[in-house]
DNA sequence: TGTACATCAGTGAACGCGCGTTCACTGATGTAC
DNA sequence: TGTACATCAGTGAACGCGCGTTCACTGATGTAC
């Protein structure tokens, strides 16, 4: 286990000390949670003084931002992972994209916290975060379109869809991470994620009685 | 306009201060931001020393528990009252209950923040906040279970549809509140809190194509 | 009605705290000659 | 190959900050007699 977080002893210099941040800081807002990520502790963590993120980042917001980015390019090469292991089959494809983003979220709910909670002020100021943003969405648009192009699912504009199977597993996740629900075993994550997506591909299907009305 | 959160001159006694906390808290949520929130703004708020609140909360997170859940209660009864204000047509109650649940959410992003952000540790540690939690969800399972029992929607535990249009709502409410979509202008909120119902409302119907396997 | 008293809501000064940020500095590194 | 030098990554001490919380207190209030 090779470990570039620690600085190499006696070496001034660090060599990628902003991965390096970045990298702790993962570590203890997985250990510690988010109000343990301080300037100071990712400094210690990493074996270098708390003025030496100054060097990398503008302050403390844009190494958060940081690590959000870094947060969300993980999920989207989650989601496309997921959806590349079923080849041909879009309407699973899509299932699995939804189970996909749940998983993430309730795997590590901390740095799901980083990525969409409060804690970034002013989001357009750090452009790669929207990137990241919209290139999540650019996973459930294709898959959208897919199903549409296959006749799976009604007619419609495919961004909407997309914020709105967004907003199902985002809501699920989110409510599952707060402990909102009474349960949030394992067990019972599955099933709900299941639930969803199930009930996300009923809800925009070509063939369902409340969107016959839809002319493609 | 009669103003009950500023302390009566010359009155050593409020009268009725926990309140006047909760409002001043409110007040400054809005107008300010939760971060703004301080046992000294809303000290100086009231007109009352900053150690004041020790008499009526047993720590800021006490006072945190009790804005979330008076708004967690206004919430419950505004979707009750959307309930209400369509009877007959359960399907269209649903409707309605979402839309309430995104107005409100909309309407008072940083209230609803902390009735749903990570700024209560520990939510068990507030009995009335869960209970609060509890008769939310109740609305909408009584919504559901109306559903069902007039046959529009399929089999199933009432409970968990109840946790997926909530997952639904929520996840659209939040989205739209952190600026995660580009557009968050009024006429999108509603045209995505439409869609987002008639999605749900077509993924548990009962003669929807994915649904035919369950029996009742 | 008046008085003595217990209660406890609100006061205001003080505490320690760890934080983010700044700044003059040190010294490792790569490069020009 | 060796030397002079500019660069700039990282240091560590210091700063001010407002915060939540504590505590001995004050004085308004209601009640018992």
């Amino acid at each position: 286990m090779s470990d570039d977080t620690l600085k190499k002893k006696g070496k001034y210099h660090h060599g990628n000390l902003r991965q390096a941040l970045v990298k702790a800081s993962l570590q203890i807002i997985a250990e510690e949670g988010i109000e343990a990520l301080t300037l100071r502790s990712v400094g210690r963590r990493t074996g270098v003084s708390h003025a030496a993120p100054y060097r990398h980042f503008a302050d403390k917001e844009a190494l958060l931002a940081a690590v959000a980015q870094e947060g969300l390019e993980e999920l989207r090469q989650a989601m496309y992972d997921a959806q590349q292991s079923i080849p041909g089959n879009p309407a699973e494809q899509l299932r699995a994209v939804g189970l996909a983003y749940v998983r993430f979220a309730t795997g590590q709910p901390a740095r799901f916290k980083v990525m969409f909670g409060p804690y970034i002020s002013d989001r357009s100021k750090h452009a790669g975060l929207e990137e990241a943003s919209v290139a999540c969405i650019d996973v459930l648009i294709t898959g959208l379109q897919a199903c549409h192009n296959d006749g799976i699912i009604r007619p419609g504009e495919p961004l909407e869809d997309a914020l709105l199977a967004w907003s199902m597993v985002h809501g699920l996740s989110s409510l599952l991470i707060d402990r909102q629900f009474l349960r949030h075993d394992e067990a019972f994550i599955e099933r709900m994620s299941l639930a969803a997506t199930r009930m996300l591909e009923n809800g925009l299907r070509a063939d369902s009685p409340g969107n016959r009305d839809l002319q493609d």
